[in-house]
DNA sequence: TGCAAGACTTGTCACTAAACTC
DNA sequence: GAGTTTAGTGACAAGTCTTGCA
């Protein structure tokens, strides 16, 4: 609660962090690093230290060996054209294994008699087999879609025989997928080993593409296997089957003068095209919504890289004329027409709450969810007055991934009046904003600033919370652990803003209690040891990291919403060192403005 | 001009490799 | 060194926004 009402009071605006480009010295931190130990050495301490100094060592050397010869895509000029590439060659996709027919002796039972079904039958079986101990499988609406499904894949006296879902027996082959996972668990090192090779093969041969002179990582290069659909929330289409893609179904995209990827023996592509407009590497049409698939790079790449910092620009360059954007959108609730008042109190909205944009959906084939603009009548209630408070907004809907969106949230007057005005006669299923959709307000932006969307107030007020969290949390005087806990409180309080949730782990009670009980086992030993009451501190500060933590997950907002210059600028401000806050990968994506950022933003 | 298709970003979750503990 | 916990990663669903066509 506490943070959720520190996110609303976060009035103030500050945006003003800049790029410079500056070399990040590494090795010199991995040598600073030596001095950060007490003096007091008994036998334990010095096998301790010896253990840290190597590994820190090891990690210095890492992080130097990752700093150097990596391209530096920031500092080169953008193609101006509109295209994307100039070379592209790869070795296409690599498709899901071939279904496998299950031993003799796994039986499905139909009405309590064991029957044998055909391939495709037994395949489609085998999904359903392996979801058995999901939740999934005793909806309605899942067990509905498959079967129907299902039914597609039999033969006409299978078809014939098996006429209930209830009567289908799948335990055994449940049972044998769950010694199939047993058994992979218990192989020996050295089969473990020898598969983890052969992924590593398959990895450098198709996992990376020639992109313009550059040998660079391609995010996703296998396809999806054949399945059922998990959609989330109440989707109406969960357990479909995804069917198998062929290579007959998938486009291939690669430059004329490249070495053509080649489709497996006996099959061809559905095209070959060489559109260097485009990103994508591969795409084929998935069966379940009828969308398109692509495989694409990875976000360390420069044609994502380029996008992303991009993406943080425009940002920037919102802060420079947001107020004046404010002045506009609190004039429009006075407006005569109706459609600008609308459209001024969503995008306050947006603004204030970092609430989404909302397109539209066509009805009944995904979850019923909704952003801003569709926001409907019966997802907000008005309270003249609510506990000491005026014009109170109680926001109660299912967003993006079906995540509950509820808040109370206090507005000025002028927007209260409007709302109520929004509802006069309409029903609970009615739209908020009849006469708005995200085109007329994206078409609106766009006017106010090149390039400005709805989108971009989330990426603006995540950063710029960011940015004021971090300058009020930070003491000088704190220890690196109590540093990272204010960096990761500063995350928290955007990951509020921007509703970002998770379901508290399976495990966190037990890990918690785990976690509480060390502390209480160092807090014994406290006075011995120096270097345990640095472990204690460790292990607090994580404690309540976690607590705080319990449901709300920061890897969105720090992957796409926190412009990463205030993260690498706030640690060399403090001296923390940046794989405290980025991970291996995270430091990979974000390498332009760990390069570009200096001590003060 | 409106709408559907296409392209790309954002989001959560499950699996697994690595780290930690005893 | 085995068992347990945690962090990292990949999978893939679900959004946003742009583009192209009737």
């Amino acid at each position: 609660m506490f943070w959720l009402s520190l996110c609303f009071c976060l009035t103030v605006y500050r945006f003003d962090y800049k790029p410079k480009k500056v070399k990040v010295e590494l090795d010199k931190k991995a040598k600073k690093r030596k001095y950060e130990y007490g003096d007091d050495e008994d036998e334990e301490d010095v096998k301790h230290k010896k253990k840290s100094k190597d590994k820190k060592a090891a990690e210095g050397k890492k992080a130097k060996k990752e700093g150097e010869d990596k391209w530096k895509w920031w500092e080169e000029e953008r193609y101006t054209d509109g295209s994307k590439w100039r070379f592209l060659e790869h070795k296409g996709p690599v498709f899901a294994p071939a279904y496998e027919p299950l031993p003799e002796k796994v039986k499905f039972y139909y009405n309590g008699k064991p029957m044998k079904l055909s391939a495709p039958a037994e395949e489609v079986a085998t999904f359903f087999a392996k979801m058995l101990d999901h939740e999934y499988t005793t909806k309605d609406i899942f067990r509905k879609n498959f079967y129907k499904d299902w039914r597609k894949e039999m033969t006409s006296e299978e078809k014939s025989i098996i006429t209930d879902l209830k009567k289908c027996d799948f335990s055994e082959m449940n049972e044998y997928f769950k010694a199939q996972s047993e058994a992979r668990k218990q192989m020996s090192k050295e089969e473990k080993q020898k598969i983890k090779e052969e992924n590593e093969r398959l990895l450098s041969e198709y996992g990376f593409c020639i992109m313009d002179n550059h040998r660079e990582r391609i995010g996703n290069f296998r396809i999806e296997p054949p399945g059922l659909f998990r959609g989330r929330g109440d989707h109406p289409k969960m357990g479909m089957l995804k069917r198998r893609i062929r290579p007959e179904d998938v486009i291939i995209n690669c430059s004329k003068d490249s070495k053509h990827p080649k489709p497996p023996p006996g099959t061809k592509w559905k095209e070959v095209r060489h559109d260097n407009k485009v990103t994508w590497l591969a795409s084929w049409t998935e069966n379940i919504q009828g969308s398109i698939k692509y495989i694409m790079l990875n976000p360390s790449s420069r044609i994502k890289g380029e996008k992303d910092w991009q993406k943080y620009e425009t940002a920037r360059r919102l802060k420079k004329c947001v107020d004046r954007i404010r002045t506009q959108y609190r004039e429009d609730w006075k407006s005569k027409e109706m459609r600008i008042r609308q459209r001024a109190v969503a995008l306050y909205f947006i603004d204030k709450l970092a609430l989404r944009a909302g397109n539209e959906k066509e009805e009944g084939e995904t979850a019923d969810t909704v952003g801003c603009c569709s926001l409907r009548v019966e997802h907000i209630k008005l309270f003249p007055k609510m506990d000491e408070q005026e014009y109170v907004v109680e926001f109660d809907f299912l967003g993006k991934d079906s995540i509950r969106y509820y808040n109370k949230i206090p507005v000025e007057k002028r927007v209260f009046k409007n709302l109520q005005l929004f509802l006069e006669n309409k029903q609970p299923e009615d739209d908020l904003f009849d006469r708005l959709n995200t085109s007329i307000l994206n078409k609106h932006l766009q006017e106010l600033m090149d390039g400005l969307t709805a989108k971009v107030f989330r990426t603006y007020n995540a950063s710029i919370t960011l940015q004021q969290q971090l300058k009020e949390l930070t003491c000088c005087d704190d220890s690196i652990p109590a540093k990272l806990l204010s960096y990761n409180r500063a995350n928290r309080a955007v990951a509020i803003l921007c509703n970002h949730q998770r379901a508290p782990p399976k495990t966190f009670e037990k890990s918690m209690q785990n976690l509480q009980t060390k502390v209480k086992a160092v807090e014994v030993k406290r006075k011995a040891v120096q270097r345990i009451e640095e472990q204690l501190m460790k292990l607090q500060m994580q404690a309540t990291d976690r607590e705080e933590n319990k449901q709300i997950a920061l890897g969105t907002s720090k992957l796409n919403y926190l412009d990463p210059r205030i993260s690498v600028a706030w640690c060399k401000k403090w001296g923390v060192p940046i794989e405290k806050i980025y991970n291996k990968t995270q430091r990979e994506k974000f390498a332009w403005a760990i390069d570009m950022a200096e001590k003060e933003f």
